[in-house]
This record gives C-alpha cells, structure tokens and sequence, in this order.
DNA sequence: TAACAGCTATTCAAATTTGACTAGTGAGGA
DNA sequence: TCCTCACTAGTCAAATTTGAATAGCTGTTA
C-alpha cells in the first residue's frame, strides 16, 4: 500500500469535516512534488473505499456551499481514527522515505513519548540493515548484477543517511522542539 | 512505472533467451529484499506485455527440459533492445532509488562514456531539486504538514546523498574501474 | 506403494494506481 | 449579451500490482 490512506485520514481529520477536492488540494499542496506523488484518482479511490470500511462517514452537502459543483462532505469515524493512528504509527517505522514522510508530517499527532519510541524503533531497524547490507558479497567485475560494489553502495548510503536523520529527529524531540498531542488514545499504557 | 519492465528485459538480455521461472529467479536473488520488491504476478504480466508489444518473441519448450512443467522460452527482439536502451538511460538519470538502482544492476551494458554522462545529467538534476527544497518556507510549529522543518529536512538529506552516492559512482567509472560495453548500439553520435 | 514435501512454473481474481476526460460556476472582457 | 478562462469537483476505463492459489515433476520416507 502506498501512503494515500493515511494522507486521505490526516486530511480530514486536521480540518474535522472535509470533501474529495479539498482533500486533493491539501495532499497536492504539501507535496512539493517531491515527497509524495498521489493523483486525483487514488484520492477518490481512497475515499470511497475508507467510506465503504466504515471508516468514515458522509453527507452530500448542496446548500449554501459557495463555488462549484456539489460535494460530498467526509467526517473520520472512531473506526477511522483508530485505523489512522494504526497507519501512522506503521509509518513512522518504515524504512520507505513516502510512507516515513507522510508519518512525519503527522507526527504532532501522537506525544513526545510515542514518536520517541517509534523512531528509536526506525533507527534500530535500520541499524540492522545497514549489517545485512555490509555482509553482502561483492566483486569488482560482478558475475551477477546484486553482487555489484556500486548497487550495495547506493543502499547501504540510503539506509546509513535514513539512520542518521531518524536519529537526528529524535534529538530535536527529545530536546522539546515542536508541539505534540497531550491526550491520550486508545491502544496505549 | 516500476523497474519491472527494465529488470525483466535486462534478465532475458544477461542470458540470451529465458523464461518466466528463470527470469523471477533472478530478479529475486539479485534483489537483497532490499532494492526491488517485485512480485511474481509482476513479472509474468511484464512478459505478456513486452511480448504483445513485440519487445520479445517466445517458442514453447516442452522436449527435454529437465524438471518441472513444461515453459516458454523467451527473446528479446531488435525493438526489445531499443526499449531496453531506453529504459536505462532514463532510469540512470531517475532520482528514484528504486528505478536508479535498477539502472545502475545494468550499468556495464552501455559505455563508459554513456554512463559518464548520464551520471553528471542526474548529479545536475539533484542540485537543482536541492536549491528547489531549501528554498521551501518552514515553521518552528507549522501550520500545515508542508511546514514542517523536519519534513523538508528529510527531503534535503534524502537529495543530498543522492547527489554525494551519484558524484562516488561517476569518480569511479572516470577512474577505469568496472567493464563496460565497448560496441555502440543505434541512437550514438 | 502411496503420500508428502519441496522445487519448478505459472495463473488469476481482486485491489490499486494512472492518465485522461467530464462538468458546474462565476468573473471579466469584447 | 455571450464567450472564454480559470477554478472547483469529480468520474471512468485501462494498466498495473498484489496476494494467494494452482499444478507438474522428483525424490524420500514409511
């Protein structure tokens, strides 16, 4: 799965009560083309699909909403939120850089002592990669394409640079940088 | 797209002709679960594709072939090589890892001087997008995800290793190391 | 000898994603 | 007035990807 469902959730959720395009223009407008690449289709696939889940509820508005067409107004269930919350906490122990991303962005959402854990989770994760990674064969004229120095180079500096910016985060949140959810939600001790 | 259609014929290519088991073999061992993630049904689809788009030609072979259930034994044509060729250049210029370590598995089937320049058109595409990211507005406490320091932090690393991995690789092929192709194919000055 | 495990080889339905297209409304100019 | 542009809002068919199931052969074990 990509990182549309959590997208879709935070984006109604940070505005309470939301529609498809509003949805769209905010997952657009935060990109920066870079770190997320959803279309217009996902977002409504998305949208039909966490309705049809119970995951959310909707009304079709058509009174006194101000330009264009109707629409169809989303509110996140307590099901959805719980699935949210399931979604960003999966995230934010990715090693894939869209799904660790678009938990970021959501990161105010959950306490200080949540992400500190989740990340410290990342960084040993990926600690352990970068072991694997290290034990590889090589060979300068490579028999065969995986046991290419450059390709295990290209992966074990992502996964190396990943490391040190998780860890780099953590730093800044245990120092007391940003602002973080204080109340507390299901599925927690 | 995915790297599947480039893996695919790049795996047919490396053996001259193949078939769908061999091919998701390969794919498989080369991958360290790291740097592709592509599913059987992918890879029986991308041959059913390239075949009706006329990339390869296939002849069932059911006489002595050892073990198993019988096969289709897979070529790539003149056209095949050309989207090959294709596929590379551009997945070598990708800042995607995914597509770039894909281009990167079969980088010794172009020349050195190929492979130069489209190190050097990537290295040049990550500086820009570099400049891009770091000219991004942030907030301490952001108003929306796109604000985020950490996000865009994340971004800017992300692009900066690439840039740094890119620049490695090119002083290595510069320095002589590793073979590459020395027959020029179509589409060369 | 039969049955089962394990490798070879592939198929298929369902889910997701892409890319391109449709359509309503208001504002501004000719 | 009427036309077109830009923005709002969404639909849909086609392509791709996933996940799980199917099926042929060979060797071993009971």
């Amino acid at each position: 799965m990509s990182a549309v469902r959590l997208l879709v959730l935070g984006s109604i959720l940070r505005r309470g009560t939301s529609h498809g395009y509003a949805v769209l223009s905010d997952i657009t407008s935060w990109h920066a083309d870079t770190w997320t690449n959803v279309k217009p289709g996902s977002i409504y696939h998305a949208l039909d699909k966490l309705e049809s889940e119970g995951m959310t509820s909707s009304v079709t508005s058509d009174v006194n909403v101000k330009p264009g067409p109707s629409r169809k107004e989303y509110t996140v269930t307590k099901k959805g939120e719980i699935e949210f919350m399931a979604l960003l906490e999966s995230a934010l122990v990715s090693v894939d850089l869209q799904q660790f991303s678009a938990g970021i962005a959501f990161m105010n959402m959950l306490s200080r002592q949540q992400i500190e854990a989740l990340l410290q989770k990342r960084r040993i994760a990926l600690e352990t990669s970068i072991q694997f990674l290290r034990g590889l064969p090589m060979e300068e004229l490579p028999s065969d394409p995986s046991k290419n120095p450059e390709l295990v180079g290209i992966w074990v500096s992502y996964v190396e640079n990943e490391a040190a910016t998780t860890e780099r985060i953590l730093a800044n949140v245990q120092a007391g940088k940003y602002e973080f959810n204080s109340k507390m939600m299901e599925g927690e001790r």
